[in-house]
DNA sequence: CATGAATGAGATTTCATTCAT
DNA sequence: AATGAATGAAATCTCATTCAT
């Protein structure tokens, strides 16, 4: 029960860690402030993560196994449906994602290219896998051609990027999930009108 | 003549502060760092800039609008082809840039969400005003379904970010423009089978 | 308690700030030797003080309530008396605190004539007005003759300070303060002989 | 003739250091501006004096000579009058001065405790000097009581500064000269109302 | 364990001075 | 002799980390 506090206190953390991320951006962001919007001294957060670094790769951590479960969920549960749902579902649960822990994605590509690309490139070779496990999934049973079939995971995480930096731009509409069916149909028909 | 120089130099921090950024990150790159790339002292860099954030914004600026004449300049020798050849150009020239220019792009996507995102949001405005230019052109040739279009700038950018990431972990290949005409078939026709 | 121990050290900087503006003079005291005189790190100051100027301001502010305070109580402890002994009290009491906080009163007339002379000025206004009561007193007791009474308050203020000036030069004495029954009668009775 | 184009541009640096001095301070003033005011580059000035300190030390040197020379002037023209006049015509010269060369005074009494103020003590020496050679004629005169003659001289000057200071506050009036006949009469016959 | 004041290495910025043109 | 861009030592300020309470 000392455990659970414990888990408690450091979950906290990291959620703040995270709101103070994104409110002040990866580099900004203080130890303090992270420690006030958890509502602990900051010498509490040293007794949780050894430094800075180490508290940013838990959080990096912490939400993509957050991430990476989602997806995986979305793996399993689509499993018997024509490729076209399950990419419609996994892509929902992505965005989804992405959208409730925008701070964690904005983290993926920030820092610098050297030290947090390698972090991030790293951190996000779970995730990664995922997709590649879905655009196996489609040129095996047939529903994606294999010609560009390497760059299929690319593709789509970065369409997924890109309807997220949209967002921040069109300050209205019904949320990013809701584009999974239009990435979904996109992705697999093409924006090239049918001759 | 005096003038010429000083705009040399100028341009030289220039350089010298976008390798820097490559190399370092953006948070790690110190000013007396950019002034030796630069081969000068910091004090030079001062006498140039007024302070760290007018050094960082200039050269966004910089970039930017060589991007943007990149993107005209495609925008305009390839307004008499088919679509699909007016597309593969503008994405050549893209992905040519990003390559040539990883630093600006990893500036463009650091720094705090709220504030740079902002900062980029607004800088990336006149690049995605050329995308929006170019679907344009897609819808109105009748060459691109208009279903999604208002989606379509924000998916392209997007995938030419999943393409350059991408690079990141494969490292080998031809670069990072020759993946144009695979984008260009990717978007036009998608990636589903064709039944 | 701990209120008191941060108002102690709070006090602490400010003296050692005063010590070393003393020494070293406004413009060469530079940070680290404040926080070196004060027994404390450079980064303690800034705990306490935003920066230098409030720093400065702060301690302008600290002496020059000590100042008011004191020929308040001299005006109060006074009143009663003969104009003669109240302005001799005062006199006194102002010639003390100059003499004790030497540093301080360096600091008035130091800075841009344009920018801290608007400081300084500012700053005095209280000590100023204590001036004028002790004046308005002896004009409305009939001790002062009125007819340049608006001259008095920056008339005696200017000789407390020659005389401050004349410590500089000759060393020896028995202290400011004990200057303040010539002043008073110069002031009163004037230099001129007796006709 | 190249001498005197020499010394006049020394003069107008000169000038221009004063303004300097009086628009931004002692500390704040930077070469650069002070070259800038003189209408010439800052490596002209290094041209004419070897470093900054040597800059403002030959301004206050030039400055005190001719504060001087006024006061020498007005002991002589008045030598035959009888004190009262003498002391006027001395206390006008002097306050003329400090209006016109507000920045000069400034400078006396500013700078480190330290360096400045030994400086401006040893470059008031001279300036002192003429208070004392008028203060002996009142006195060997007999217009002068002897009682508290040796500080006389510095009850006048801090007078003289005591109205210059007010000029800072009240910002009007006929200037500082028009204050040498109220000053004269309160310095013999005192402030207080004759019993 | 929690606290938060103290620490000090390290970054940014300034500006007197130099020197090639 | 005049110029003003370049220099770099030195100052200010920040903030991750420590540790006594």
């Amino acid at each position: 029960m000392k455990d659970r506090f414990r888990e408690a206190t450091a979950r906290a953390i990291l959620d703040a860690a995270e709101k103070t991320l994104a409110e002040e951006g990866l580099q900004a962001a203080r130890m303090e402030a992270i420690a006030a919007h958890a509502g602990v001294a900051v010498g509490t957060v040293y007794n949780y993560f050894a430094d800075r670094a180490s508290l940013l790769a838990a959080l990096l951590a912490a939400r993509r196994e957050g991430l990476v479960a989602a997806l995986d969920g979305a793996l399993a549960s689509a499993e018997a449906e024509a490729f076209a749902a399950q990419l419609e579902t996994f892509l929902r649960a992505f965005l989804a994602h992405v959208e409730a822990h925008r701070a964690f994605f904005a983290m993926l590509v920030e820092g610098d290219p050297g030290k947090a690309h390698g972090h991030a490139t790293g951190a996000l070779d779970a995730v990664y896998g995922r997709f590649e496990v879905l655009v196996g999934r489609g040129v095996a049973s047939g529903a994606l051609r294999p010609a560009h079939a390497e760059l299929y995971p690319a593709l789509l995480i970065g369409m997924c990027r890109g309807l997220t930096l949209r967002e921040f731009r069109v300050r209205r509409g019904a949320g990013l999930a809701s584009k999974a069916p239009a990435l979904t149909q996109v992705f697999l028909d093409g924006a090239g009108a049918t001759k």
